[in-house]
DNA sequence: GTCTATAGTGCGATAGAC
DNA sequence: GTCTATCGCACTATAGAC
């Protein structure tokens, strides 16, 4: 269901509401459609029935539009490591926060990430903000670990550890004919990681 | 072979030559003068003696022009991991590839280190072209081990092993007071990366 | 080397909700 | 009256096209 199919009482508003809704779904099919570079913010703004400022205010650039699911992932990073039992050891309390992860990742997200995955790579921009949303994830985990006691610069490399499994896990996940769940994925990444190190 | 280290004949020249060098020092002098953001294509280049267009041949964009150090950096790893012996455990071969790396990182870059750390650190879009550099590198290192005989997903996460290691070593180097060497830090880091995932 | 499209900012005006 | 979402317009800098 999209945004224009929404019941609301137009005699109360002044403007269509959910602009931002609206947004980001022009903004999906248009560059699904004609790629990123080549849809303007003016094209996108004009298909969701706003001013090209108002996209702006919804957005701090034309990037951000595609990605918004991000404060949800890093809650479930960080809530997960913050209510993990407190003396659960850093790799106990990893694989937890990648279950929770896992969880916003189902089978029936798989092929609108590998449409959403296509957009990113062929942009080099957008893999810059893909990577500084990482690193942010990756900052707030390893802030979450230190409120759990762990000293630098093991917090940081737990923290990064995390965020590695999830990246590595993810690229497999998307990549075409893989059919394991994104939770197994996981687990699999870590036990190889845990092998690499300990060599 | 970069530009700068061709040999010029000044009295054939019809432009001061090392055009590169001069736009690099002029925007380093600049950014860490009046900001980043506050500085223009346009004042470099006034600076530098060129036009914005002479700017825009030598650098891809106004942020390249503090990231050139990228290709030194990644031939240290990618050469370490290629000349590596052949047998060695993964592992060894990303100490190995640390040590190189630290090599380039000697004492008396430290200063410089740190005052470009503060243009960077100050500046979200400077931040995500390092981070674009490092997932490059990643990626370099990534090929580098599969050209080794490591399967998927073990070659990437013994990629971003050893970039992790790099990575947070180096922020621990340039922090206020660091004394230790680079080398030292990494070779720390890279025991405690082995305890935590050992857990 | 010039020209131009596009991204992104600053600010005042407007109109409805509360 | 205040708050919030929008418009509208003028403006700058980047970056790419020609």
């Amino acid at each position: 269901m999209s945004v224009h199919d929404i019941t609301y009482d137009v005699r109360m508003a002044r403007w269509e509401p959910d602009a931002q809704n609206r947004l980001r779904d022009a903004a999906l099919t248009l560059f699904a459609d004609g790629g990123y570079e080549r849809t303007t913010v003016a094209e996108i703004a004009r298909t969701a029935g706003v001013t090209e400022r108002t996209f702006f205010r919804h957005f701090a650039d034309k990037r951000e539009v595609l990605f918004d699911g991000q404060a949800r992932l890093q809650d479930a990073f960080v809530g997960a490591v913050t209510a993990a039992d407190g003396d659960a050891a850093p790799m106990t309390v990893v694989a937890t926060a990648l279950d929770a992860a896992a969880a916003l990742f189902p089978p029936e997200r798989r092929a609108f990430a590998r449409q959403r995955a296509g957009i990113v790579a062929a942009n080099p921009g957008l893999q810059e903000r893909e990577l500084l949303k990482l690193a942010t994830l990756t900052d707030a985990m390893a802030d979450a670990f230190r409120r759990r006691g762990l000293a630098e610069p093991t917090a940081s490399l737990t923290a990064h550890t995390a965020v590695v499994v999830f990246h590595v896990a993810f690229a497999q996940w998307i990549s075409p004919d893989e059919q394991r769940s994104f939770a197994d994925l996981c687990r699999s990444a870590t036990e190889d990681l845990r092998t690499v190190t300990a060599s």
